[in-house]
Order: structure tokens, then sequence, then C-alpha cells
DNA sequence: CACTCTCCCTGAAAGC
DNA sequence: TGCTTTCAGGGAGAGT
């Protein structure tokens, strides 16, 4: 499951390769993913891509045409790179045919990931796009926002923390992290949060994002794949899928919120 | 506006 | 052993 760190890793392993050839021909072996790839998308042909950067989960290749490719990795996708001899695959949707080449496929078994086309122009308008909250590694990302986020809110929160209009990048995953390294109950009132609460969330969210990507980094170039694909690396979770408290030793609660699981020590976190 | 629920999908794991 | 059920998750859009 590609979270931020995960989709900012595997972009900037690939941002060498894209950015040193062309896009020779855009090949899809389906219609669509979660949503219809686009008509044009195939028509793709012989350019340069410019720029390539993250924005939430979503992974931007700017194209020197003045389009924009937005993909998702979803649940289960992955950017495979053969650099020799391709076979198609399973659950191969979309083929990106590159003029040395390589052909970068991305593989996506339960097809919650998107790819589609845009002008570069308006890509800050593109319904995707517009909505999206604050980037959690951004500087203005501060408790001072999060403080006026959480003011006469009644949600639990986690779910504030897993709303895209407000930060975005943090999932599941990070945001059970971010609590328990925080030691705040999932289930908490964001109106009644402490400021020093709210500080030590902000820090925490940081703190384990950045320490993710680094450890994608490293551990990227240590597994990279025969058929080039760069897979997911293992994380250590404190908290989620754990049994039993690292800190106290106490059982840890497993709960359902917004139809996720939430792992918490209802312990250490109050 | 604030917030929750539903749905999309497949494969792994658990249940029978 | 083999079939069926359950569960996992991101995010758009519908619903309360």
């Amino acid at each position: 499951m590609p979270e931020l760190p995960e989709v900012e890793t595997i972009l900037n392993g690939l941002k060498t390769h894209l950015l040193s050839h062309q896009i020779n021909k855009i090949h899809i072996n389906r219609p669509n993913l979660r949503i219809p790839f686009p008509p044009d998308i195939t028509k793709t042909k012989r350019v340069a891509i410019t720029r390539v950067y993250r924005r939430a989960k979503y992974m931007l290749w700017e194209l020197e045409n003045n389009k924009t490719l937005i993909l998702h990795l979803g649940m289960s996708g992955k950017l495979l790179l053969y650099k020799d001899k391709y076979l198609k695959g399973k659950h191969d949707h979309i083929e990106f045919h590159l003029t040395n080449d390589n052909i970068l496929v991305l593989n996506d078994p339960r097809r919650f990931g998107l790819v589609t086309i845009t002008d570069t122009n308006n890509i800050s308008s593109h319904k995707l796009i517009k909505n999206l909250g604050i980037e959690p590694l951004d500087e203005d990302f501060n408790a001072y926002y999060l403080a006026e986020k959480c003011l006469n809110k009644t949600r639990p929160i986690k779910n504030l923390l897993m709303d895209n209009k407000i930060i975005v990048g943090v999932g599941n995953i990070y945001a059970c992290e971010s609590l328990y390294a925080a030691k705040i109950n999932p289930i908490k009132c964001p109106s009644k949060l402490t400021f020093e609460q709210i500080s030590s969330l902000v820090t925490s969210i940081k703190k384990i994002l950045i320490e993710a990507i680094k450890a994608g980094g490293s551990t990227l170039k240590d597994y990279q794949k025969s058929d080039g694909s760069m897979g997911y690396f293992q994380h250590n979770f404190a908290v989620y899928n754990q049994f039993q408290c690292k800190n106290c030793g106490v059982s840890i609660k497993k709960i359902r919120q917004l139809g996720r699981t939430t792992f918490y020590c209802s312990s250490c976190q109050v």
C-alpha cells in the first residue's frame, strides 16, 4: 500500500529515467482503472517529460506538449521498469514506452489506482487536485494551522487527519502511527486537544513521514528487483498491526473508524 | 457546512 | 482438500 513516503521514494527513483528520455507511446490494456483512461491519452507520442513531482499521493509528470499525466497507485499499484524483454503480466494495465526501449508498466491488481491526463495550465483547477489540503511536510503545516482546523470540530481526531481537504498524504497507517507517537487517543475530539498535543501531533507526523522517506531511499537502493520494480519497503510500525504496546505492554486496541482499522494503546494514548 | 457511509476491486487468509 | 466468506484500503460522491 503506497503511502506518501513510498510515492515520494518511487518518484525519486524514477526521476532519472523519466527526465532523460521521451515517452514514445502509451499503450493501455483495458479501458479504465478507478476512472476511465481519457481517449486522448494514447495519442501521446514522442514527447519529453520536463518535470516530475508529487502532490498528495498523486504523481504528476509534466510533458513538453503542455499536458500533465496524473498517476495514483491506489492500494496495490506498482510501477515496473522493464529494461530488456517485457512479457505482459496479469494486471499490467498501462504501458509507457520510452525512447530508450525501456517500458514502464503500471501493474495494479485491485485497480484502485488511476491515470489521467490534463492541460498543465489547468492542473491546479483539476478536480482531483483543486480541493487537496496542505502537504504535511510543508512548513505551513504547523501547530497553528492544525489548531485552527481543530476548532469546533467534533469528529474523532483520526478522521480529521485522514481528511484530504485538511491535510493530504496521511493514510490509515501513518494516522495511527502519528497519534501513537503523540500519545493522543484516535477517538479524541479535535476541539478538546490542547495546543501542546496538537503541536506534538504535527511534530510526529512530520518526523514519521521523513523517517519513512529516508528508510525508503536506502531500502530501495539495496533491494532493486531484477525486473526493475521498486516494490515497497518494510516499515517498523510501532502500533499498526501490533498486539502489544512497546511502551507499556498493554494489549493494542483494534477498532473501526470510517470503515478503516485503527490501532491504539488505550493506556498510553489519552 | 460537518460529517459518515458506500462503492469500486482482487488476493490472502480464515472459516466451514 | 476445496469452496465460501471476510477483510484490507484511497478517495469520489451520495446520503444524513
